[in-house]
DNA sequence: ATATTTGCCGACTGTTTAGTCAGTCATTAG
DNA sequence: CTAATGACTGACTAAACAGTCGGCAAATAT
């Protein structure tokens, strides 16, 4: 139906696969079932393309996580349930996952401007910073304390991908990780 | 001299700043210093040269952490030197980091033999073992350990190495870490 | 002295690629 | 009914690319 959809779902499957040079905008409209023109129709070039997919699947993610844990009270269970999100999400959208892994150790970062990025990581760095004034959590620089547990998301999420557990054991690591997490930071 | 030793790190340099299909074998060779066929002489296609680069730097990066550990007694003093020598190794070789992290998102790592990673993961699984057996830390599957452990890891470089703090700052940052990550497994 | 090997060169080629453009067709507007 | 619009097409092109190859100069072997 749309095929500016149809021309994102299908760069995100072949950049996955292929990498994003290795994937050329012909197979792009292929694999859309689009003719090669309509492509440069909806994104004038091919890094156009890229920039857009990305910001298209970070907006979903944060979307969906900040809808997940608006109802929590507590800084543990706000904390626990965006984590949560985070994870499910990961292993509901691999291919979103591992696109934004590869676009984020990419040259590609660099034409996403910093003040950008600074705007999406302010919410969470507010959240961290509340739960230090509360001493609730340990005093540590919120960047560094961001990256920690942003980093450790992604180890949790890589284990899950390569193991393919039932979803009770897949749960089972979740809420385990999490308490590990939490006895990291507290 | 050595021109083999002048493209690799001609690539290395090249890769991270342009990523892999973004550099062609034009430029490497030029940045090199040497002619164009003699990439070829010394790499078959573009591909070995990567997977090359790749296998040299986790060589070079193996037999550091493993150098710096090998006095280490206890389960924590070793644990814990090859938590700052794998730190110290990236902040001194920044290039060697962000392309291994380049390498290991992108389609190019599927080209490494599964049976050669496991190889490479041996000796730190043994480890976890160690430490799991003894009752030092928790007991959970070692991949999720070590993927933790890893993951962590990489945290604080990309924060390290995003920040530029001095080499005093560094150091209580490095350790700070390493506190945080040994309350999580134990 | 001659032959052979080796490391290296760089002009060259067939193929692939991102991006263009002239034009089609269905829909909407006057 | 006619005109105008805009999404969409796919053949096309100029540039860029990975990899080839015939040959050179210096070292080594005979």
């Amino acid at each position: 139906m749309d095929k500016k959809r149809k021309l994102l779902d299908a760069a995100l499957k072949l950049f996955v696969e292929y990498g994003f040079h290795g994937t050329p905008t012909s197979m792009i409209a292929k694999e859309a079932g689009v003719a090669n023109g309509t492509l440069f129709h909806y994104f004038t070039t091919k890094d156009e393309l890229i920039i857009a997919l990305y910001v298209d699947i970070k907006t979903r993610m944060s979307t969906y996580i900040f809808e997940s844990a608006k109802e929590q009270k507590t800084f543990k269970n706000i904390l626990k349930e965006q984590f949560l999100a985070s994870l499910y999400w990961a292993q509901d959208n691999k291919l979103e996952f591992l696109f934004v892994e590869q676009f984020k150790t990419s040259p590609f970062l660099s034409l996403i401007a910093p003040l950008e990025i600074e705007e999406s990581l302010k919410p969470y760095f507010d959240m961290l910073h509340r739960g230090m004034k509360d001493k609730i959590i340990k005093s540590h620089p919120v960047g560094l304390l961001f990256t920690l547990i942003s980093s450790h998301t992604y180890g949790i999420n890589q284990y899950l991908i390569t193991s393919n557990f039932s979803k009770a054991k897949q749960h089972q690591v979740i809420s385990d990780s999490f308490e590990m997490l939490w006895s990291m930071i507290t």
